[in-house]
RNA sequence: GCCGAGGUGGCGGAAUUGGUAGACGCGCGGGACUUAAAAUCCCGUUCACGCAAGUGAGUAUGGGUUCGAUUCCCAUCCUCGGCACCA
C-alpha cells in the first residue's frame, strides 16, 4: 500500500481543527500543566523559512511527547509584529506596515497550520495589535512609577542624506547603506530603562535548567567586577576632580597617566587652548568608529594630550591627561587611570607616547621581570607603594580602598558592563511611548485609563528629519494629564524588545481587557516549563525578559521570580554558511518541500539533519531518504504478516522503545529517527510483526510524524486521536536482551579479533577465549602478557611486551 | 578584537561520555525486476596495498596523559553566533 502524505495531512489538520484538539482548557486541573513555548516569529515578508521550522517542528514534537506522557500542554503562538523591516518596506513601496504585516501574519498562520503544529490559536497574541500594546504601554508606566525609567542623552546613527536615524544594520563601513552618505553620531534625549538596578539579581541562576553557555554569556554580558572609584584632582584647578574606576586600586602608585573617553563631557572643559584643535579632531574621528573597532585590543592605541595634568592622590605626582578612544564613556566613569607596568593596553599606550612605566607589583615567586618590556598583569606583591609594600594583591586592594575612603579620595565600587536599556526609537512602526510633555508640568506619564495610545494612521513615515509620529498633528497635540493645559505627546516608539519581553505572560489571557496578566492562570501555568529559541537571543531578549519578569514579580503582577524554568537553544540553520535573514536575502522556503513530501517528512528531515541544538548548513539532499523511510514504515505497518507473538519482534521493539524514549527526553530527534529506521529495516527483513509492536511503534513515531501516526492509529482500528493517549510505551529490559555478547579483542590497544560469548560467561572464560583466537595468537607469540583488561560485555585488551 | 559555540568519509551525521571510529541517511558503484526508464529490492562503499584473509594510516593541526583518546590536558589554525537600533 502507498501512503499519500499530502492528502492525508490535510484531512487530519481539518479533523484536529474541528475537534479543537489543540485548544488547551487552561482551567482544567485533571492533568499536570505544561507550558511549552517557542520564541514567536517576526512576520517578515519572507514568511516562515526553514530556520523557523527547524525551531518549531521539534518544539511541537516535544509538546506532543509531553502530552502523550500525560500532561496538559499549552503551546501558544503569536507574532512579534512591530519592527524595522515593515517600516523600511513601507518607505520603499508605500504599502502601509499595518497592511503588509497583516498579509504576512495571515500567510504565516497558514504555514504554521500546514506544519500541523499543536498551536493554540485561541490564545494568539500580536504585538502590534492595540489590545496587546495597550499593556506594553501599561508596562512602561509601571516601570516609570517604580522609578526604573530615566531620560538622558544618547547618541544615534544619523544619516544626513536620508535625514533619519539608522539601525546598526543599516550602516556599512560608516556609510548609509541606502544613500552612501557618511553616518554621523547625533545626541538625542531618549528614554532608558534601568536594567542595571537589577544587575546583581540577574546574575542569580539558581533553579534554572539553562544551557551553561547561555548563563556564561549572560554573566559576561552583565560583567560584574569589583574595584574602586578614585578621584584625581586637576593640577592647577584642584576643585575639579576626574573620577576613575579601576579593578586594581592596588596599583595606584603606578598610575602615570589618565585617559578620558572622547565623548566625556569634561573633555571640552579641561582641554587647554593649545590642544583644542587636535583634541576636537580626535573626538570627531573617534565618533565615527564602531565600538568593536575601538575595543579591538590588537589595534594600535591612539590618543591625544589635553594639555592638562592631574594629581595622583597616592604619589602626589603630576600625570598627563589624554583623550583616547579605547576608553568608553558608558563603562565605569568614562575615565581610566593608566598603570602601564600592569596592564597590557596601558603598556602599549605608554610605550607609544613615551610615558613612564613604573612597577608597583612583583611576582609572588620572586622572579625578576622587566616591566619596561612587558606588562605584568598577574596578582603578586606590592612594591614601590609606600604603605602597601610587601602586601599581596588581594589584600592590597582592600587596604588601598580603606585608605582612599579615609582620605576621601574614593571608595570601593562594584561595576557592571551591562548598560541601561535604551528603548526610544525614532520610528513609526512600534508602540508609542505613553508620555506627554507639558511646558509647565514637564514629562508626564499617560494615565492608565487613557491607554492604549493608538498608533495613528495619518502619518508620513518617509524620513523627513523628525520621528514619523511628529507628522500627525492629531496625535501630537493633547492635554496635560496634570494641569489640563496644552501639551504634546512623545513621538518616539518603543524598542520591539520591550514588546517581546512579556508576551509569554499575555498568552495566558490575551483577551482580558482588565489586567495585563491573569493572576490565577499565572499561578497555575508559570513559569514556562520549556522555552525553545535561538542562541542569538542569549544576551538581549532573554535578559530583558528575565528583567521584566523580575520587575513584574516585585510589583506583584506575576508569582514567580524567573520566567523560564528550562531553556533550550535550537541550532542555527545557515544557508551557505551564514544565518538566514531577509537582509542577507538567503532564506529558504519550506513550502515547496511540504507540498511535495508533506509536513511530516519535512519535519523529520529537519530533525534528522543533525543534533537539534547544533543546527547546520541547509541542503535538501537526503529528504528522499526520509520519504522512503515513511513509505517503508507504512509497509511494515500495513503489509506484513501479523503474528500473535514473536521473540525477535519483541526484542527489536523493546530496544527501539528504550532508544527512542531516551532520545526524545534528550531532544535527540536525529538518533530517535535512526532507531526507528533500524527497526523498520530489521522488521522488513524479518517479514513479520505483532499487533503490540504495531501499536507501540506508532506511538513512538507520533511526536515526530503526527499526521502519519494519526492515520496509522485509525487504520489499525482505534477511535479518537492518538494524541489523547497518555500511556507511552513501556520498556521491558528482559524482552530487549540479546542472547549473546560480542567481545572485541585488542592486543596493545589494536583491534585483533572478535568473538561471541554466552551471557553467563565470566571474565576468566572470556579472556581465555580471547587468547585462543587465531589472529590474536599471532600477536601473543613470543611475548609476555603484562596486563589483561576486560571491559564487561565489550572488550578484552591484552598488553604484551 | 572580546564573549560563546563548533571542526569526524564524497555529503548530513553516529559513537553507551575513556573501550570495535564511521550507526542511520544521502550520494556513488555493481546487480535484480523492466522492451526501456522511473520506482522498488539486493550487494558493496573511510583511505592506501591486497583476489582474499588481513596489514598500515585515519576524527582540523602539533604535542601530552593513558593498556586504550573523536572523548581528558596544553598550544595553534579555520568556521559560525553575539557585541547593546535586524529580530
Amino acid at each position: 500500500m502507498t501512503y499519500i502524505a499530502t492528502e492525508r495531512e490535510q484531512y487530519w489538520q481539518k479533523m484536529w481543527q474541528e475537534q479543537k484538539l489543540y485548544t488547551t482548557d487552561l482551567t482544567d486541573n485533571s492533568k499536570p500543566a505544561y507550558y511549552n513555548l517557542t520564541m514567536f516569529p517576526y512576520p517578515s515578508g519572507d514568511k516562515l523559512h526553514v530556520g523557523h521550522w527547524y525551531n518549531y517542528a521539534p518544539l511541537d514534537s516535544w509538546g506532543r511527547f509531553m502530552r502523550m506522557r500525560g500532561h496538559s500542554v499549552f503551546q501558544p503562538m503569536g507574532f512579534d509584529s512591530f519592527g524595522l523591516p515593515a517600516e523600511n518596506y513601507a518607505i520603499k513601496t508605500g504599502v502601509h506596515p499595518k497592511e503588509s504585516t497583516t498579509v504576512n501574519i495571515e500567510k504565516m498562520r497558514q504555514q504554521l497550520t500546514a506544519m500541523g503544529g499543536m498551536w493554540d490559536w485561541e490564545h494568539e497574541v500580536v504585538t502590534s495589535d492595540p489590545e496587546y500594546y495597550k499593556w506594553t504601554q501599561w508596562l512602561f508606566i509601571k516601570l516609570y512609577e517604580a522609578g526604573l525609567v530615566e531620560r538622558r542623552k544618547a547618541p544615534v546613527n544619523w544619516c544626513p542624506g536620508c535625514q533619519t536615524v539608522l539601525a546598526n544594520e543599516q550602516v556599512e563601513d560608516g556609510a548609509c547603506e541606502r544613500c552612501k552618505s557618511e553616518v554621523i553620531k547625533k545626541n538625542l534625549t531618549q528614554w532608558f530603562i534601568k536594567i542595571t538596578d537589577y544587575a546583581d539579581r540577574l546574575l542569580d541562576y539558581s533553579d534554572l535548567d539553562w544551557p551553561e553557555k547561555t548563563m556564561l554569556m549572560q554573566k559576561h554580558w552583565i560583567g560584574r567586577s569589583e574595584g574602586a572609584e578614585i578621584e584625581f584632582a586637576v593640577f592647577g584647578d584642584e576643585e575639579r576632580k576626574l573620577r576613575v574606576y579601576t579593578t586594581r586600586p592596588d596599583t595606584l602608585f603606578g598610575a602615570t597617566c589618565m585617559v578620558m573617553a572622547p565623548e566625556h563631557e569634561l573633555v571640552s572643559q579641561i582641554t587647554t587652548e593649545t590642544y583644542i584643535k587636535e583634541v576636537e579632531k580626535y573626538v570627531d574621528h573617534a565618533s565615527k568608529m564602531t565600538e568593536i573597532d575601538r575595543t579591538n585590543e590588537e589595534r594600535e592605541k591612539t590618543g591625544v594630550f589635553t594639555g592638562t595634568y592631574a594629581i595622583n592622590p597616592a604619589t602626589k605626582e603630576k600625570i598627563p591627561v589624554y583623550v583616547a578612544d579605547f576608553a568608553l564613556v558608558h563603562y565605569g566613569t568614562g575615565i581610566v587611570m593608566c598603570t602601564p607596568a600592569h596592564d597590557l593596553r596601558d603598556h602599549a599606550f605608554a610605550t607609544k607616547y613615551d610615558l613612564p612605566i613604573k612597577q608597583v607589583v612583583k611576582p609572588k615567586d620572586g622572579t625578576e621581570i622587566d616591566v619596561q618590556k612587558e606588562a605584568f598583569k598577574e596578582h603578586g606583591i606590592a612594591v614601590n607603594s609606600d604603605f602597601l609594600n610587601g602586601v599581596p594583591t588581594a589584600e592590597a586592594i582592600t587596604k588601598m580602598i580603606s585608605w582612599l575612603t579615609e582620605q576621601d579620595f574614593g571608595e570601593g565600587k562594584v561595576n557592571f558592563k551591562l548598560r541601561d536599556w535604551l528603548i526610544s526609537r525614532q520610528r513609526y512602526w512600534g508602540a508609542p511611548i505613553p508620555i506627554i510633555y507639558c511646558d509647565d508640568c514637564g514629562a508626564q506619564p499617560v494615565p492608565e485609563a487613557q491607554l492604549p495610545i493608538i498608533l495613528p494612521d495619518d502619518v508620513d513615515f518617509n524620513p523627513k528629519g523628525t520621528a514619523p509620529l511628529a507628522t500627525s498633528e492629531s496625535f501630537v497635540n493633547t492635554e496635560c494629564p496634570k494641569c489640563g493645559g496644552k501639551a504634546k505627546r512623545e513621538v518616539d516608539t518603543m524598542d520591539t524588545f520591550m514588546c517581546s519581553s512579556w508576551y509569554y505572560l499575555r498568552y495566558l489571557s490575551p483577551k482580558n481587557d482588565q489586567v495585563a496578566v491573569d493572576n490565577e492562570m499565572a499561578k497555575k501555568w508559570l513559569p514556562v516549563d520549556m522555552y525553545i529559541g535561538g542562541p542569538e537571543h542569549a544576551c538581549m531578549h532573554l535578559l530583558y525578559a528575565r528583567f521584566i519578569n523580575m520587575v513584574m514579580y516585585d510589583l506583584g503582577y506575576t508569582p514567580h521570580k524567573e520566567p523560564f524554568t528550562r531553556l533550550v537553544h535550537q541550532g542555527l540553520i545557515t544557508k551557505d554558511g551564514a544565518k538566514m535573514s531577509k537582509s542577507k536575502g538567503n532564506t529558504v522556503s519550506p513550502d515547496e518541500f511540504v507540498e511535495k513530501y508533506g509536513s511530516d517528512v519535512f519535519r523529520m528531515y529537519l530533525m534528522f539533519l543533525g543534533p537539534f541544538t547544533e543546527g547546520g548548513d541547509w541542503g535538501d539532499q537526503g529528504i528522499t531518504g526520509i520519504a522512503r523511510f515513511q513509505q517503508r514504515f507504512y509497509t511494515i505497518m500495513m503489509d506484513l504478516e501479523m503474528v500473535e507473538t514473536d521473540k525477535e519482534v519483541d526484542r527489536l521493539l523493546h530496544k527501539t522503545i528504550k532508544k527512542v524514549t531516551d532520545d526524545l527526553w534528550n531532544m535527540q530527534f536525529n538518533t530517535a529517527l535512526a532507531a526507528l529506521m533500524e527497526f523498520t529495516n530489521a522488521i522488513l527483513k524479518h517479514g513479520k510483526i505483532t499487533e503490540s509492536a504495531r501499536e507501540k511503534v506508532t506511538l513512538l513515531i507520533a511526536p515526530m510524524a503526527p499526521h502519519f501516526a494519526e492515520e496509522l492509529w485509525h487504520l489499525s482500528g482505534h477511535e479518537g486521536s492518538i494524541f489523547n493517549i497518555t500511556e507511552w510505551p513501556e520498556f521491558d529490559p528482559a524482552l530487549a536482551k540479546d542472547d549473546q555478547l560480542t567481545i572485541v579483542v585488542q592486543v596493545n590497544g589494536k583491534l585483533r579479533g572478535e568473538f561471541t560469548a554466552d551471557l553467563t560467561a565470566d571474565k576468566e572464560a572470556i579472556v581465555l577465549a580471547a587468547k585462543t583466537l587465531d589472529n590474536v595468537k599471532l600477536y601473543l607469540d613470543q611475548k609476555e602478557i603484562v596486563k589483561e583488561i576486560y571491559v564487561p560485555g565489550r572488550l578484552v585488551n591484552l598488553v604484551v611486551k
